[in-house]
DNA sequence: GCCCGACCTTGATCTGGATCAAAAGGACAG
DNA sequence: CTGTCCTTTTGATCCAGATCAAGGTCGGGC
C-alpha cells in the first residue's frame, strides 16, 4: 500500500534542505546577516565544486545576491526574457518547455534541488524556453556576470561551471536517444528509474516517489500522449513491476524496470 | 536537373576553406612556420569570437596545437576516450552518435566546418559520444587545458566558449522538440532548412546541397526509419518542393517547406 | 459538506510509420 | 568491363501509439 503522507528523505542531512514547509527569508540578501551561504547550504555539493579552499568557499558566497520565491504554477523565466543569471534550485521542483511557433509545446526536462537552470539562456543573452515551478519553489539568483568574473580567479569554479553546461549536453543526448529510438515502455521506464535515482541522490528513497507533473507533462517529455501514459503506468502495474496511486509510485521491481530500459540477451 | 559536379560555394573566400581536395600542412604544428594561424583562417568568424584586439588574436594562436585529418569512416574520438581537447573542423562533415547497451544506435548531431565537436567530453574527462568523419576532414586540436587557462586572460573567450556550450544545450532542445511533437514530413522539411540554412552562412547555395549522410542516419537523426526517410524524400518530388537525385538535393519551394515545419493558420 | 474543475483511467477505433520484401541504381575493385 | 556490395526506392502489410469518447477520482473553494 502507498502511504498518502509525503515521503521521508532518507538522509536527514539532506533531505531537510528539500522539506515542502521549510522556513527560509523572504528574499534579497543584501545584508551580511539575512545571506544564507552557499558555504553552509546543505546543497552545496550539488551546485558548487568541491575542495575550495577555505577563502574560496567565502568568496562562492558572493556568487548568490538574492533568493527568489516562486509560486506553484509560476514561470522563473520565459521565452525572449533577458538572461542575467543562472538560477541554482533550493528547494521545490521544475520543468522547462519551449514552443514553437505554432502552439506545439515540448518539456525538455524537470529539475530538481540543486540543479541549475537557465544555460538556455547564455548564447544570446536571453531565455529561449520557460520555466515553471511545479510545486512552490525557491531559488538562488546569480548573476552570470559575476559567475564569469569569479572563475576567472578560482579554476575550480571555471571548470564547475564547463562541467555543468557539458553535463546538459550529455543529459539531452541520452534524451535523444530515448525520443529517437525507444517504445512507450522504455521511455517510461527510463525516466522513472532516472528521477528515482536522482531523488535518491538527494536522500529519498530508492524505490518510492512522487511525481510533481501530470501525465500529460510527462508525455510531453516522453514524446508521448497521456493515454499512452496512463496506460503504460497501468501496464507496469498489472505486471506487477509498480504500484501506482495517482502521483505516488512505489518501485517494486528495479530490476525489471533496467531490463526494459536495456533488454539483455540472455544466454 | 541536378549536376552531379560539386555545388560551388558562392562566397569564394568562406568558400574555399571547405573545398574537399583543399591542400593542407600534413600533421603536428609546432614550428612557427607551419602553423596556419586561427587569425588568418578563413573560418574564424565561425570558430572564435569576434571583436578581439590584435594582441589577443596573436594569443588565440596558440589555441590550436595541431591539426588532425580524418579519413571518411574513421572517428574522431569514440565513446570512452579519454578527453583532452575540443575540435574545431576546419574542412569535411562529421556525425556524432551515441549507442545504448543493446546496440541501438542514435545520431545526434551534424557538424560541418566551423563547428566544435568534443563538448560532450568535458563532464566527465571522457567521451561519451562517438565523432565520425562522413567524408575526409580535418581538424583543429585544441586542447581542453589551454583553452581555460586562455579564457581566463581574454574575456571575450570566456563568453565565447560559454555561449558555444550553451547554442549546443539549445540546439538540442530544438531536436528535442522535432523528436518528440514533429511528423516524419516536418521532420524531414526542418531537417533540410536547418542544413541548407548553414551551408548558406558558409557561403553556399541556398537552394542545393549535397548530402553527406546516408537516409539511414538522417533516419537516426530524426528518429525515422531509413525507408520512411525514402518515402518522404519522394513525397516532397512528387509535390514539387525539391529535386533529389541520389545525395544531391535542390529546394524548389522553400516556402512550402517551412509552411510543413511551422503550419500557419491562414486567414 | 458539497460542488466544480483538473486530472486520470479505460475502452474502441484509426493511422502514420515500422516492418518485411524485392528489386534497381551506383560506386568501386579487380 | 564486370561483378559485388552498398544504398535507395517502392510495394504490401502490420502494429504501437494516437485519437476519440466516456466515466471516475481527487482536491480545493465556498
Amino acid at each position: 500500500m502507498l502511504h498518502s503522507t509525503a515521503i521521508e528523505p532518507v538522509h536527514p542531512e539532506l533531505g531537510k534542505a528539500l522539506a515542502h514547509n521549510q522556513v527560509t527569508p523572504i528574499v534579497p540578501l543584501n545584508s551580511k546577516a539575512m545571506k544564507v551561504a552557499c558555504s553552509s547550504c546543505n546543497l552545496r555539493e550539488l551546485c558548487m565544486p568541491l575542495g575550495l579552499s577555505h577563502e574560496e568557499l567565502d568568496r562562492i558566497d558572493d556568487l548568490v545576491v538574492s533568493r527568489r520565491k516562486v509560486k506553484r504554477g509560476a514561470s522563473l523565466f520565459r521565452n525572449g526574457d533577458r538572461f542575467t543569471s543562472l538560477f541554482a534550485i533550493r528547494t521545490g521542483f521544475f520543468k522547462t518547455c519551449i514552443s514553437s511557433e505554432d502552439g506545439r509545446d515540448q518539456v525538455t526536462g524537470f529539475q530538481m534541488a540543486g540543479e541549475i537552470v537557465g544555460l538556455d539562456g547564455i548564447v544570446n543573452d536571453q531565455h529561449s524556453c520557460d520555466a515553471v515551478a511545479l510545486e512552490d519553489a525557491e531559488v538562488c539568483v546569480m548573476p552570470f556576470d559575476r559567475i564569469e568574473e569569479l572563475s576567472n580567479e578560482i579554476h575550480a569554479l571555471q571548470r564547475h561551471v564547463h562541467k555543468i553546461l557539458s553535463r546538459e549536453i550529455v543529459r539531452e543526448h541520452g534524451v535523444m536517444l530515448l525520443l529517437g529510438s525507444m517504445r512507450a515502455e522504455e521511455r517510461l521506464a527510463a525516466f522513472l528509474l532516472n528521477l528515482v535515482q536522482r531523488l535518491h541522490a538527494r536522500g529519498f528513497s530508492q524505490s518510492e516517489l512522487v511525481l510533481r507533473m501530470t501525465r500529460e507533462e510527462i508525455g510531453s517529455y516522453l514524446g508521448l500522449k497521456l493515454e499512452t501514459v496512463s496506460r503504460t503506468f497501468s501496464k507496469f502495474v498489472d505486471d506487477g513491476i509498480v504500484e501506482v496511486k495517482q502521483r505516488h509510485v512505489r518501485i517494486l521491481n528495479t530490476e525489471a524496470l533496467k531490463q526494459i530500459v536495456n533488454p539483455k540477451v540472455c544466454t
